[in-house]
Order: C-alpha cells, then structure tokens, then sequence
RNA sequence: GGGCGAUUAGCUCAGUUGGUUAGAGCGUUUGGUUUACACCCAAAAGGUCGGCGGUUCGAGCCCGUCAUCGCCCACCA
C-alpha cells in the first residue's frame, strides 16, 4: 500500500473535488430519475430562474436549500428527482433584450421587426440558460439533468395550450376593455403585480372649468385639482357628490370617532383633518371661487348636476356635463372631480356607472393622439407643460401646490406607467380562487413557515380577475383566431368533428373567437374568411403556473406524472408566492385535479449589506461563482445553509479582493456595478463580474470575500484535516488480533469518551435529521458545526491520540473513528457534498478492509462504503446509545480540563513545563476520573496525583472550586500569591452574588409555587455554590496563611 | 391606511413549552509550530437582551405601550 499522507494535502482544494466529483456523478448518472414502483416517490421542481440574466446570491440560497433537502431525501431512499429549468420570462427578457439592442445599436424592435427581435431573445435564452445551468452544476446541485425544462419548449407549450384551451371551454376567458397599466417604453400592458410605486415630487393644478350660462347665485366656473392636467383633454364630465351634507358629515362623525381611539401621537394630525373638514362647513374656501361655505357650494353643484348642466372644457372648448357620483369625495381637494374614463381607474368605473364617453388621448408610444388636438403629438411630458401654460395664459390655472405623489412605474422598464384603455384578455378567478383558497386552508397545502398564509389567502380572497395578454414578441402566443362575418353554421361545419377546437361570440366587437387546442389554424380555415391569430402573447406566470405538471409530461398521462405529481415541497422566496405559487395551486387542481405539492417552504431573502434586496437592476446582485472561485461551493452552501433561519432575512457583506496583492476592497453602492475596479493599494485593475468588454474580460477576475464565506471555508477544512487524520492513522501497520482481542472488543466495555462520541452522535442524527425533515437549516448546520468542531475534533480526535499508540487499544479507537466519520459524512453531505464525496472515496479502501479483515462481528465495522456518498443511506438514530449519564460524566471531565488549562494560561506555564493537579471528589467521581488521567497529561500537560475526598491543597496551589470537587493545581515557584488571592477574592465575590439571589429565591413564594423539581434544582445548586464558596474561602485562608507563616 | 418581521457582546447572528447570573462565529487581548489542521490550538475580556409598564414564585421569551429599522399590499382628483 502506498503512503498517502503525501497524497493527502494539508489544505482542501475545493476546485478539483468540484470538477471530480460533478463528472463522476454525471458519469454514474446519480441523480437521474425514473419511477420506479419499489420506492416512494420525491419530487421538487425547481423554481426556474428567469433567463434575463446569470444568478446571484438569491437564487444560490434556493438552490442550496433544495439542494440538501433533495440529497438528504435521496440517501432516505426516496426515488428522488429534481427538475431543473429555466423561465423564458416574457416582458423581463424582452425587456432586457430591447435595452441592450438600443444602448448598443440604437435600435428598436420595430426597426428590426418580429422575427428578427425573436431570434436575438433565443440567443440571449441560450448564453443565460447555459451559463444558469452550469452555474447549478458550480453549486453541485444534483438535479436530473436530463429533465432540464424551459417554459416555452415544445412539452410546456402543449401543457399551455390545453391549459388555455381548457379555460376557454368553460367560459373563464374573456376579453374586455380595460383600463391597463400601460408600459409606454415596452409597449405593452403590465400587471398590477409588475408594477412599483415610487415617491416623487410632483404638483397639484387647480384648474377653473367655467360653467355654461350660470344663473345668479351660481358660481362661474368649478374648480378642480389634478396631478396630470393633460388628462382633462380627455375629460368627459366633472363629477360632484349628490349629497355632500351627509357624505361630509359622515366624514366627520368617523373622524371624531376615531380621534377617541387613536394614540396620541397621531391625535394632533387628526384634529387637524377634522377641523379642515369642519370648516368646510363654515368658512370660505380657498379654491372654490366664491364665498360660500365649501358646503353650500357643492351642494348647488349637485344641485346643478340634478339639472343636467354642463361646464366649459378649457383648452379643448367643448362642453361637458356636471354629474353626482359618490367618487367626488366633499372632504378632498376641492370637492369636484374631473373625470376622465380612459385614463383613470376610479374615472373609469365612474364612466360606467354614468355612462360617459371615453376619450382615449394616448397613442401606445407614449404620445397624445388626435384627441388631443393640437396637443398631439407630444409626450407625456411635454404635453403637460404645454396645458399648463395654455392654462395659466388663459387665466384658468388657480393655483399650483407642490406636492409629494406615489408615481406607479413599471418594474420592467422603470418608467412611469400610463393608465390606459385597451382589449385585454383575462382569466375568471372566482372559483379557480376559491379553489385554490380552499388548498390551503383545509391543510392540503401546507406553506411554512405558517404566517405567509395569511398574505396567500388575502391576495387570492380579491379574487380580481387575472389579465393574461402581453402586447410582446416573445412567449406563447394566444391560440385565438379571430373571424369576422362568418355565421355560427358556417364555422359549425368547418371544424365539424373537431374536439380541439371551440368558440365564442364577441358581441361587443362582432367577431368569432376560435380557440385551438394543439394545431396552429391557417388563414382560410373557415372557408371564405380569413381569420387572423390574436398578436398578444400570454403573460409569462400562465406558463409557470403549469410547471408542477407540466414538466412530469401533462396533459398526457405519462408514468412521471402519475409516480412523481403532487411533488415533495417547493422551495422559494416570498414576492412570489401570490404570483407563483398561488397560481401554480389553482391552475394544479384545475388541470390535475391535485394539488401540485405537499408543502411550500418560504425561505428568507438575501440582501447585501446596506440591507437591501439583491435585483439585477441595482447591480448589487452577487454571483455565486465568485464566491466559489475563492472559497468553494462547500463552502458557498454550508455558509447559506448555515444563515437560513426561519424569521431573518440573511444580510450578507462582500467586499471585493484584489487577486493581485490580496487588499480587500470594499464593496460600495459605486463600484458595485462597475466592470473592473482597480486596486487602491497596488494600482492593477482587476475585473468584476460585470466585465463586457473584451478588454476587461482579459483582466484576472478579484473574487468575493465575505467573513461568512470564511467561516464555512475553515468548517470544511476542519473537517477535511480530521478525515486526513483518520485515514493517517488507519495506515499505521495494523496487528492481526487474535480471535480472542477481536470477541473482547466486541464485548468490551467501551472507554467513556466512546461511549460519550456513540451518545452524542445518535442525538445529533436525530437533531440534523429532524431539523432538515422541518425546513430548519440553519439549525441543522448548527447541530453539525458544533459536533464537528468542538465534539468530535477538539475532544475525541484528541483523545483517541494516546490509543493509537497502543496496540492493545488502538484497533477500537480506528473502529469508532472511522465510524464516527462514516456517520458524519453522510449527514453533512447534503449541504458540503464535495468535500464529503471526495473524503469518502478516500476513507472507502480503508473502511471496507477495516471490516473485512479486522472487526466483522463489530456493529461499528459495519460501514457501508457505497461506490458515492450521494447515494449512501442516510444515518439513523442509534437511540440505545443515548447515555445522558455518560454526557455528565464527560462534562465533568471536560470542566476539570478546562479548569487546569485555566490555571496553566493565567499563570503563564511554559507549554512544555508538566505540572501536577489532585482532586477533592468523591469516590465516584474519582473511580470515573482516574482511567482519564492520560487524557490531563496529553490535553493538558498536567498529571494528575490524587484523586478522592481526603485529597487536600497543598500551599503552593491554585485552587478552582467547582460544582463537586476541588481542583488543586500545584504551582510551587510559578505561584504569585497576589494574584491567586485576588482571583479568590472575585471567585468569592461571585459566589456570594450568586447565592445570595438563590438564598432570596429560595426564601419567597417560590418554594410553595413553583415545580418541586424546579426547587429541588434550586437548592442542590444553592448548595454546591456554598460549598464551592466555602472552598474558596478556605483557600484563600492558607495563602495567607503562605504568606504570614 | 392594512399586514408582516426585526431590535440580544464592537460586528453578524442563535436562543426550544417562561426555570441556573444569556450563547456562537468574527474582531480584540494573552500564550502557543503539542507528529490532522495557523483556513489551527489553548485561554481571557466583552451584554441592566431597544425604552417603559403589566402578568408570574420566576420574563430575552407572554401581554400592553412607546421608539427605531426593514419588507409586502392598498390608495391618494
């Protein structure tokens, strides 16, 4: 055999684990699934990132989480498959796709037209998904990649045809006129939920709309306020309250109500609104134009409405009518509103409601139409300032305020959104939400952790109607044809026999609506019409909404769909879960009729250290890789896992390195998105991870560093080191035992640390597996760390030295460590699985000859090696082995250690000088210390003298009191009597804090309330503190004792 | 306006059903190359658990309230 302690480096080389391992476990086809009827089936899909562009820390952290649940699951011997896939992400990747083509061409897509703009979208679609998937492969998740799925190839595009086709059979797709939030620089409509509300300073216009033909004691005009005065070219009435006395006084009983309830802090704000309202009342106005109350104005207003009047459109100079409508609140602005349908939400339901026309002014680019008049033309903007100084030249501008509005802008383009009127296509919620409410409210569904329920129940309750249509290029087109003019009979007998395709009857606009099922319909389908396809594609959450069933193969009944759907759990972040998840549980029982998971587990967000969300807009996005480079993917992983704790999001510091001289070079809002940065300290510019350019790519890349990242670093060496440690040890030349030693290990009684390693281990498996089973990672990384580092490492590593180097025990001590290690391998390996694999296949020669040869009757020979940790079974609780009395015990030993360490550091003992120690115990204690005394002179330099309860201090000693026993260790000429006394005194000093607390305690209620048990804890602990006091006292009664004799 | 979460050591965070005078890592200080590991070892210092009040024999934990921060949803002529 040959000598490996060369092979086997000091420091673990994360790179090559990586590239070894991912092909090996691509090679042996691991993590391919296939149902299989002996197991029970496991099945995550994964939250497909959107192809826009590469992943960052965000999706690291889900992808880690899934990760380990999904490894663990498989070791459980769960037939276990992980979907991975991509997201074509419609108005993101378009969007994306659009701004680069201008930034780099100026160009747009109506330059270079559909077909074309597609063709860049595929490209882009396949540089992101390639580099997104081998940046799963960086991370080693064990996805089976032969199942890579993306939400536009031909399998997801069937499942939402007959999805779309399945709606529309039943009536719950319609199209309508809608007020839609109109993203003017993508063109297109955009959901409430792609939109974001910026605060912005803005103005409020009061404008003078005059009345026509006022009769005396009428007001000459009506004053109106508006954020966006170029509206009024649309305006089609202004609108008054019919009853402003009630409606005001309303207002203010429920003002006056709450100012009772409120806190007092916001009292003052309230009284302040109550007495405005009041004086609506009373006073004059300010904007009204007349010198009546606020009240009596209005009221003439309705009363003027009542007899259909009409005010003077400024600008436009047309006449429009003065209507009542309960949305012109009396207590608001002027008590008038101008209403304005096409462009206005609320306006628009007035306009229904009162039947007003609507007067669309904007073209879809952004600029007035024709409506506008002599406005046409102009932007947004522009258009603005032109209205207002039309106004004010015309006198009809009152007054401008400033003020502070929530401008909606859209969260793709991030301009300001334009309401706008427009055909749109929607999905019927009602049930298909009731449905998907009732998923998780009966349990069927369970979301953890559970208070994200609540957001989940309430979005869906609103139960709005869901706009599905995208005026964009790239997604799945709606399978709508329209045909004009044709009769039912007519279209009845050109799709005679056909189950695929259906249709319906718009009557507003006097079309056929064909909806086909799987083929595209050509133009002359119906014959003697040409139909023509709905341009619109859908929004890309229809498609998502599918991925469950839709990537194990539905609509058809294959066997994936049938072994592996409902899946597992699914795994994501929380701004998704009204838009993803909820729509994925709908469009899952309405197309399956089961639910798509078990569980939902909800994780929390990364953000980077000014505690702001990771995005790629912000460019404060990390990628994943960068981190890798410089620490691992273990090491990435474990740190992650390590931070996900169920109720804070995870703030992450990284700074960048330079990978010249090493300098770290912080990470601020500035660099951060810059493509290289150069090193302040040695002046060489090194590349980010933005780099574009050819240039910059050249640069060596300064990789990301973050104190966490360390930390996971140094857990994975650790680790590595005791595995080096083992396999070193296993080479010592072995001695064949005779069958005698081979039966007496067998029945030996093992020495207490083994014992100890045996009970802790059980009781961590059960933790980590338990913790991991309920989503509580950062608890299982817990669990492992500290079992790893402080129990297996600093104390069993350590004191199973001195075996090795006795024959007669040595055999037992490489058993159990090679047990241990087994065990703990397969535990860790769902969250550091490189580090683990590559251990393993090392320790796997060693372990199988170690039980082939040496220990076959040993339960703990009984490693099973299999040819990859991943596919190993996972460890089970050996709850016999529990001994809480053994942990005591040990904890007393590991007490007296630290206490003679204690000794040894503060009084500065040369390391190599040995010193002696005695203990006052008692018997038991002593007949349990007395075997570890090789353990105090390895661990401690210090031997021990005596043991037992006649041991007495000698005057050159420092005394340690301690729960039980007293701890002399002898010091003769390293003792400084000063600073002995003096650390007595503060001993003392404490002690009787202490006691004095529990004496006080022990005095009260307490005793006659609490749990016997509890004062019974009490009092045994009252009485070691006193007798640890009274050792104390009597030590430093012989120091001085020293010190005067 | 509605909802959710947070506030614990210099920093980043744990803290189970309420039960010893609250823990970890990093950082700091001291001492160390003891044949796995300096990405290490041994040890130390460091906290009136955001403020106030309440419930309780007992509160970091439960209740109320105030303060600060973050996130989500909704709305504002």
């Amino acid at each position: 055999m040959s000598n490996p302690s060369d092979e086997i480096p000091k420091q673990y080389n994360p790179n090559t684990a990586q590239e070894k391992w991912t092909a090996f476990w691509d090679k042996k086809n691991l993590f391919h699934s296939q149902p299989n009827p002996n197991k029970k089936p496991f099945c995550v899909v994964i939250p497909p990132p959107n192809v826009t562009g590469a992943l960052h820390m965000g999706h690291a952290l889900n992808n880690t989480l899934q990760d380990i649940t999904v490894r663990m699951k498989r070791m459980q011997g769960f037939e276990t498959l992980w979907i991975p896939g991509v997201d074509h992400a419609g108005i993101a990747t378009q969007a994306v796709v659009e701004r680069r083509l201008f930034e780099e061409e100026k160009l747009t897509r109506h330059d270079i037209g559909r077909n074309a703009l597609i063709q860049r979208i595929w490209n882009w679609k396949e540089q992101y998904q390639t580099r997104i998937i081998s940046q799963l492969k960086s991370m080693g998740c064990s996805c089976d990649w032969n199942r890579t799925r993306f939400t536009l190839d031909e399998m997801c595009a069937k499942a939402v045809r007959y999805f779309f086709f399945k709606l529309f059979e039943q009536k719950l797709i319609y199209r309508g006129k809608r007020l839609v939030n109109w993203d003017t620089l993508l063109q297109t409509a955009v959901s409430d939920d792609e939109v974001f509300h910026e605060t912005v300073t803005g103005n409020f216009w009061y404008i003078k709309y005059p009345v026509i033909e006022p009769k005396p004691n009428e007001p000459e005009y009506i004053v109106v306020a508006t954020t966006r005065p170029e509206t009024m070219l649309g305006d089609t009435a202004v609108a008054v309250h019919p009853d402003p006395e009630s409606a005001l006084n309303k207002v203010i009983n429920d003002l006056k109500k709450r100012l009772d309830t409120v806190p007092e802090k916001e009292k003052n704000d309230l009284q302040k609104e109550l007495n405005e309202t009041e004086n609506r009342l009373r006073s004059s106005g300010n904007n009204i134009g007349n010198n009546n109350s606020v009240l009596e104005h209005l009221k003439t207003l309705a009363r003027m409405a009542a007899e259909g009047r009409h005010v003077m459109l400024p600008l436009a100079d047309k006449p429009i009518p003065l209507i009542t409508d309960v949305w012109a609140k009396p207590e608001k602005g002027t008590g008038c509103v101008k209403i304005t349908p096409a462009h206005d939400p609320n306006d628009y339901e007035v306009g229904k409601r009162q039947e007003l026309p609507v007067i669309n002014i904007l073209n879809k680019n952004g600029t007035l139409n024709e409506n506008a008049g002599k406005y046409a033309g102009l932007t947004v903007k522009k258009a603005r300032e032109k209205v207002v100084a039309d106004l004010e030249e015309r006198g009809m501008l009152v007054s401008v305020e400033e003020r502070i509005i929530e401008l909606a802008h859209s969260d793709r383009s991030k301009t300001p959104i334009e309401p706008f009127l427009n055909d749109q296509w929607f999905v019927k919620m009602d049930e298909l939400a009731q449905n998907a409410i009732d998923t998780v409210n009966n349990g069927e569904v369970k979301i953890i952790p559970e208070r994200y329920k609540k957001g989940y129940i309430d979005w869906l309750s609103e139960k709005r109607d869901w706009p599905i249509g995208r005026q964009l290029w790239w997604g799945h087109r709606i399978p709508i044809w329209y045909c004009y003019g044709a009769t039912e009979k007519e279209i009845e007998t050109a799709f005679a026999g056909r189950k695929d395709i259906s249709w319906q009857w718009d009557s507003e606009n006097n079309v056929w609506w064909i909806c086909s099922q799987t083929e595209d319909l050509a133009e002359d389908a119906v014959p003697g019409y040409k139909i023509v396809q709905e341009d619109d594609v859908l929004d890309t959450w229809f498609s998502s909404a599918l991925w469950p069933h839709s990537t194990l193969g539905w609509p058809e009944q294959t066997p994936e769909l049938n072994y592996y759907y409902p899946t597992g759990v699914l795994i994501t972040n929380r701004d998704i879960l009204t838009l993803w998840v909820a729509r994925m549980v709908l469009a899952g029982k309405f197309n399956t009729g089961k639910k798509p998971f078990h569980e939902v587990f909800i994780h929390p967000k990364i953000l980077d250290k000014y505690g702001e969300g990771m995005s790629k807009s912000k460019g404060n996005g990390i990628d994943p890789i960068s981190v890798i480079a410089k620490f691992g993917a273990d090491a990435l992983r474990f740190a992650l896992a390590y931070l996900a704790t169920e109720n804070q999001d995870i703030r992450l510091t990284l700074d960048f390195e330079c990978p010249y001289c090493g300098t770290l070079v912080e990470q601020t809002k500035k660099n951060r998105t810059q493509p290289k940065i150069i090193c302040p300290k040695c002046g060489v510019p090194f590349r980010t991870q933005w780099a574009e350019t050819e240039s910059d790519k050249m640069l060596t890349e300064g990789p990301m560093i973050g104190e966490r990242f360390e930390v996971a670093r140094n857990f994975c060496n650790k680790l590595w080191n005791a595995a080096r440690f083992v396999l070193l040890s296993l080479q010592e030349p072995q001695t064949e035992l005779s069958e005698t030693d081979k039966r007496k290990i067998h029945t030996e009684v093992y020495f207490l640390e083994d014992r100890w390693i045996l009970s802790r281990l059980a009781t961590v498996t059960k933790n980590v597996t338990e913790s991991l089973e309920n989503y509580c990672y950062a608890d299982a990384m817990r669990f492992l760390y500290d079992f790893a580092w402080d129990e297996f490492c600093s104390f069993y590593v350590e004191m199973v030295k001195s075996r090795l180097v006795d024959e007669t025990r040595k055999t037992q001590a490489q058993t159990l460590l090679i047990y241990v290690l087994n065990t703990l391998l397969r535990l860790l390996h769902p969250v550091v699985p490189f580090v683990t694999e590559e251990i393993w296949q090392r320790l796997r020669l060693f372990g199988n000859e170690l039980a082939d040869n040496k220990l076959t009757n040993n339960k703990f020979a009984e490693n099973e090696f299999t040819e990859s940790i991943a596919v190993a079974p996972w460890p089970v609780a050996d709850e016999s082995a529990v001994d809480t009395e053994i942990e005591n015990r040990f904890r007393i030993f590991q007490e007296l250690l630290r206490a003679v360490r204690e000794v040894r550091a503060s009084r500065n003992v040369p390391p190599k000088t040995e010193i002696t120690f005695s203990v006052r115990c008692n018997t038991s204690t002593a007949t349990l210390l007395k075997p570890m005394e090789p353990y105090f002179l390895s661990m401690a330099k210090a031997k021990a003298t005596g043991w037992g309860e006649a041991i007495k201090a000698s005057e050159l000693s420092s005394t340690v009191p301690l729960a039980g026993m007293d701890v002399y260790v002898d010091l003769s000429d390293l003792i400084d009597v000063t600073a002995e006394k003096a650390k007595l005194e503060k001993e003392i000093a404490r002690l009787d804090g202490f006691i004095k607390s529990k004496e006080s305690k022990l005095s009260g209620d307490f005793v006659r309330k609490a749990p016997a048990t509890v004062v019974e804890k009490e009092r045994q602990l009252l009485t070691e503190l006193q007798e640890q006091r009274q050792s104390a006292t009597e030590a430093l009664r012989k120091l001085k004792t020293v010190v005067h004799g």
